[in-house]
RNA sequence: GCGGAAAUAGCUCAGCUGGUAGAGCAUCAGUUUCCCAAACUGAAGGCCGCGGGUUCGAAUCCCGUUUUCCGCUCCA
């Protein structure tokens, strides 16, 4: 990371935190790690990034509609979906070689290495040891074990030194209902994704929908993370906005490829850069997939993961008419030309497409950020400036009184009221006019409306914007239309 | 989790080898100002991250702890 990006990325989080973007959770308790809380120009544009997303993916696909399935959810879906049995795993760290490893891990190689060196009884005597102790939670035992038959450490020479065993879960736990002892324990959602696998034919049903159709739901995620670092990248409590595809099997690779194209269009819509976007292959398929891409986003400290778009097949679904035994089973009634009889019962598959919210919430920042030197020959001058897109910006357009005497603060103030109804707006009137600008332009504010003697007049007013810094001298009376054009979804969606 | 660095006003930082806590910006009350920040007057704001120790005396030295950043590690 050279040293001007690392500084980018620094002026953006204390950017974000000075404005009221985003905040430490729990501050004044000395923060809680990896959780952060939004503030009151981070919700607004968070929720723009939201609503540019649903109207995207709900409101111009006539078959795709959203839910909002509950965080908590049966325990035995994380069974099903494989959650619970593939991610907690007992870690261990050599405090020489400063390296981590899986203890279990460490124990199977060992066991290996017995069984090439012949020594077969030392194996298997081993092999019971550890899955007695995996089975029992053993934690300590299994450092017993690694120490007393001498594992050494894969990457180092040196003798090693080993730390406790520590259980390492991805998911949090907690309990439902209200008597200690007869709660049972259930899981926070470590992914949005198994409330729409479980709802899939609940939705088909009432909303009478014809494969293809998709279902999308935004909502909030937690994962205990190893290491949760990197401002917003990687928290423990966030935010995904997904959307699964269900399809008639054998047309998911053509399903897999639109939606591929048709999301990264998505994110080029808002006039990013195509060199700042990049696709990443997932060579190794995670056990659901058929096929992987990531879109990823050239963040100051390189390219990382902002959406995946998975081909999950049929996994979840089949998981979930296994452990549920609930018929997953959509019944397709349109004629295969091939065979000339009905497409018949078939368990769909699925495309997922999986934004982080976050994350691109943090593109975003990222990307409008911009030091502008306004220096002349006389004298220094700079500007910080959001070059957001007008439809993400919190606050749609900012109106001043030129001075705050001479009726001119009560002319603003009615023009305020009549537009407020429509657009999220702000009014100052302290300081100077030049002033006021530039805090608009620190929170991204297109337009700046000013009202001065002018205004009285003939009800003209300025507007100014954000990104030339341009004026131009407008009626009042048609600021609704023409803020409401320059905002429109139309100009990202249309 | 390991190693390194950091933590002083809302923000950016001074504060030397221990001796009663400082500036600029921001904030607030005024003045000035007819279109692009840092003009004038005044006010307020800090248990120097937290806990312990050394000392007559600690923001300063030592130990612990928390948080953040960087590197490693981990990562569906």
């Amino acid at each position: 990371m050279s040293n001007s990006t690392d500084e980018l990325f620094k002026n953006v989080i204390s950017h974000a935190k000075e404005y009221g973007f985003v905040f430490q959770s729990s501050e004044i308790y000395d923060g809680l790690s990896a959780v952060y809380d939004y503030g009151q120009n981070g919700v607004e544009l968070k929720n723009n990034i939201k609503t540019y997303w649903w109207k995207s993916m709900v409101q111009m696909h006539d078959n795709i509609v959203g839910i909002d399935s509950a965080i908590f959810m049966h325990p035995t879906i994380w069974k099903a979906s494989g959650h619970v049995d593939g991610f907690s795993d007992p870690m261990i760290d050599n405090k020489v070689s400063k390296k981590r490893y899986r203890a279990d891990q460490l124990l199977e190689d060992k066991i290996a290495a017995y069984d090439t060196e012949g020594k077969t009884d030392k194996a298997e005597l081993l092999q019971t040891e550890m899955d007695t102790a995996l089975k029992n939670e053993d934690l300590p035992r299994l450092r017993e074990l690694i120490i007393a038959h001498e594992i050494a450490d894969p990457n180092s020479k040196d003798k090693p030194d080993w730390t406790e065993v520590r259980q390492f879960n991805l998911m949090f736990s907690t309990q439902v209902g209200a008597i200690a002892g007869e709660s049972e324990t259930i899981y926070l959602r470590p992914e949005t994704a198994q409330g729409i696998f479980v709802n899939y034919l609940n939705v088909q049903k009432s909303g009478r929908m014809k494969i293809p159709f998709g279902i999308a739901q935004i909502g909030k995620a937690f994962r205990n993370e190893v290491v949760a670092r990197q401002f917003i990248i990687r928290m423990r409590e966030f935010e995904q906005m997904e959307m699964q595809y269900f399809v008639r099997p054998g047309t998911q690779k053509d399903w897999f490829n639109k939606w591929k194209e048709t999301r990264l269009k998505w994110h080029l819509a808002l006039g990013t850069p195509e060199e700042k976007y990049r696709y990443h292959e997932h060579v190794k398929l995670a056990h659901y997939a058929d096929a992987a891409f990531d879109i990823e986003f050239d963040f100051p400290f390189g390219f990382k993961e902002v959406e995946g778009i998975h081909s999950r097949t049929d996994f979840d679904l089949s998981q979930h008419e296994q452990f549920s035994r609930k018929k997953m089973q959509y019944f397709d009634p349109e004629v295969d030309p091939e065979t000339g009889k009905p497409f018949g019962n078939y368990i769909p598959y699925v495309i997922e497409t999986s934004i982080g919210l976050d994350r691109m919430f943090l593109l975003t920042m990222i990307n409008a950020f911009e030091e502008e030197d306004l220096s002349t020959e006389e004298r220094q001058d700079s500007r910080t400036v959001l070059r957001l897109h007008p439809c993400l910006a919190p606050v749609k357009a900012a109106i001043f009184p030129l001075t705050k005497k001479d009726g001119l603060p009560e002319k603003a103030t009615e023009i305020m009221d009549k537009l407020k109804v429509n657009f999220n707006l702000q009014y100052e009137e302290k300081d100077a006019i030049g002033k006021r600008y530039r805090r608009q332009d620190a929170i991204g504010t297109p337009f700046c409306i000013t009202v001065d003697h002018q205004s009285l007049e003939d009800n003209t007013v300025t507007i100014r914007h954000r990104d030339t810094m341009a004026q131009e001298r407008v009626n009042a009376d048609d600021l609704e239309k023409i803020i409401g054009d320059l905002v429109s979804w139309k100009n990202l969606l249309g």
